[in-house]
DNA sequence: TATTTTGGTATACTCTGTTATACTGGTTAC
DNA sequence: GTAACCAGTATAACAGAGTATACCAAAATA
């Protein structure tokens, strides 16, 4: 017990560690739902800028959380995909998403 | 599904928003797994500080995360415990601890 | 009685994530 | 042909999260 429970809070800081920031994690969801286009992922994440997705995205295209291509002659110039690596955030978001919606079901009154 | 996606992140984006930072989740599981001191919870969390333990735990108090007790005359002067509402991140935080640990085994090469 | 532990506070500083605003060159729609 | 849209980059500045270090009085322990 007391071994795992070192081994947790490390496990927990890990995962902090990658997802950590205001971003990460709408983004992520933001293109496993569909968005592959830049201004389409912008759009869908209220607040974000332009320059944070912009940053946001290289960062998480060098760790391979999503794959990034550029075509010149396709009809879609730049296409952002998620990786499988990507989808194993899935549990988590759903998680959160789960948890936001009974939070505000809550301080709204239902 | 247009209107439930806008639904989504913005719930999400709550969830990031009570979780924020580095030390909340960390904090959160230490309590819930037993540490109930002060100087035990800052123990059980690699890399906190005093300084942001206490910062931390006065906000969380603020937000209804955690009971503090403080007891001149009992053998455990303060305590710290948990709510039920802190309870509610759990599903969160198992999810992420599992994410963690499958991560580290898998760039440990196993 | 001396030392360690507990539950913190004080001060000062760093750092970087985040915001704000403007701009650009290329492409597509009207 | 021009207006709007695409995928971003450039520059500057800020707020506050986080770090580092020292210190404190009271209680427990040796």
């Amino acid at each position: 017990m007391e071994r795992n429970q070192q081994e947790e809070v490390r496990a927990l800081q890990d995962t902090i560690y990658v997802l950590g920031g205001k971003w990460k994690l709408p983004i992520i969801n933001s293109i496993c739902n569909g968005n592959n286009r830049f201004r389409e992922i912008e759009r869908s994440i209220p607040g974000i800028t332009t320059r944070m997705l912009s940053r946001e995205l290289k960062d998480m295209e060098m760790n391979h959380l999503i794959k990034r291509t550029a075509d010149k002659d396709a009809a879609v110039q730049v296409l952002y995909e998620s990786t499988d690596y990507c989808k194993s955030f899935g549990p988590i978001i759903m998680e959160m998403i789960k948890w936001g919606k009974e939070h505000r079901k809550m301080i709204t009154g239902k």
